[in-house]
RNA sequence: CGCGGGGUGGAGCAGUCCGGUAGCUCGUUGGGCUCAUAACCCAAAGGUCGCAGGUUCAAAUCCUGUCCCCGCAA
């Protein structure tokens, strides 16, 4: 290899810097730069932070970049056109590029997308596959059009999701697999050993933004879509609900399969109802006489923290034993209050 | 200066208003009971009360400053 392949990178969470770093410490290629969206107030208190791409890339000295908007940014066209790069790469950038930006590099943009496609494209594809019950998720490579993620696809990795998987576990190890996956990409697609492959779009589905409510449990709902929610919207914005006018979240959960000496005692529970204390957590009643084993919850204002640890105070009043049991009485989750203004 | 809650043995909390022996439910360790147990009984270890300064005979508690964590909103 006598010639780095040379690439700029477009990136913004810290879902893309796994990337980046493995892109910086592969000797195959040269990074000439980053571009990342812009600082943003935001978190508490209206503080601007920078990107973490934007600390990752100022960190090894790299030219940092933030448009507002790329495609009407001429300054920083003209930049991206004077180093004659071979690709762009993309990875949750969160801007679409214009057809005037794909064209700029010799060889083209090679996007990393968090799903297996046509499955799931768009903005949101890991928390929907979750919310979606999929057992299987992965990532792709393709070679970025003007269509949003509708180019053709390169490479693709499969990783199976675990029954109780959040989609903050799920996606710290897609954050991981997607640099390999790309410089494989990358080395492969330079010398001319890969074959772009259409995607079947007749079979696309999209993974849209979700809504903040769409977090908000209504414990009317069978048992695994709930299970799906809190697994879904970990870590954030966090599935939650409302105990005695206070908000609290739901981090993670199991399915709860009642052992017989249980059976006496779980029966005809209304929605919500929080029925049992055992060690791993709260055994808590759905809509469709199903129980869900709740293991970790967030109070507002407080960390997240084992349920049983929660329960032993807020719930210490109703809590008796039976036949080895922690039985609570007469509390229950209630559907997420309204948002006050 | 967006609104708000919080920092007390390993965990979760009470105590702060009204200053006076560091408390509760668990966990841990050791012992006991039991066919057995996450149940029950006995015992032990473990805390600069976020940090700094001030007031006081005396501060977890009152005053001032400061750091950190979190919920909402963006």
């Amino acid at each position: 290899m006598t010639q780095p392949i040379r690439v700029i990178f477009f990136g913004t969470p810290q879902f893309s810097v796994p990337t980046l770093q493995t892109l910086l410490n592969d000797s195959r290629f040269e990074v000439l730069g980053v571009v990342s969206q812009p600082d943003r107030p935001s978190g508490r208190g209206q503080k601007l932070l920078p990107t973490p791409i934007k600390q990752c890339g100022e960190a090894v000295g790299l030219k940092v970049l933030q448009p507002t908007r790329l495609r009407k940014d001429q300054e920083v066209l003209t930049w991206l056109k004077e180093q004659a790069p071979d690709y762009f790469v993309t990875i949750a950038f969160g801007q679409i590029l214009s057809q005037e930006v794909l064209d700029i590099p010799k060889k083209g943009t090679v996007n990393v997308h968090a799903s297996l496609l046509p499955e799931l494209r768009g903005a949101n594809p890991i928390q929907q596959a979750i919310l979606q019950g999929k057992r299987e998720t992965g990532i792709t490579t393709m070679l970025t059009d003007i269509g949003v993620d509708t180019g053709d696809m390169l490479l693709k990795t499969v990783l199976p999701i675990g029954e109780n998987e959040t989609t903050g576990q799920l996606m710290t190890r897609m954050a991981e697999a997607g640099g390999p996956l790309l410089v494989e990409t990358l080395a492969r697609h330079f010398a001319g050993e890969l074959t772009p492959r259409p995607q079947a779009h007749e079979k696309a589905t999209h993974a849209p933004k979700a809504e903040k409510t769409d977090a908000a449990i209504n414990w009317e709902s069978p048992a695994d879509l709930i299970h799906r929610q809190i697994r879904s919207y970990n870590p954030a914005p966090g599935a939650y609900c409302s105990f005695e006018g206070q908000r609290i979240k739901l981090l993670e959960a199991s399915a709860y399969h009642a052992p017989e000496h249980a059976k006496e005692i779980l029966k005809n529970d209304r929605p919500g109802q929080i029925c049992l204390m055992i060690k791993e957590g709260l055994v808590v009643a759905a809509g469709d006489g199903n129980y869900l084993l709740i293991q970790r919850l967030q109070p507002a204002g407080k960390k997240d923290m084992p349920s049983a640890d929660w329960a032993r105070n807020a719930l210490k009043e109703v809590i008796t034993v039976q036949d080895g049991l922690s039985v609570i009485h007469d509390k229950r989750f209630e559907a997420a209050l309204e948002v006050s203004v």
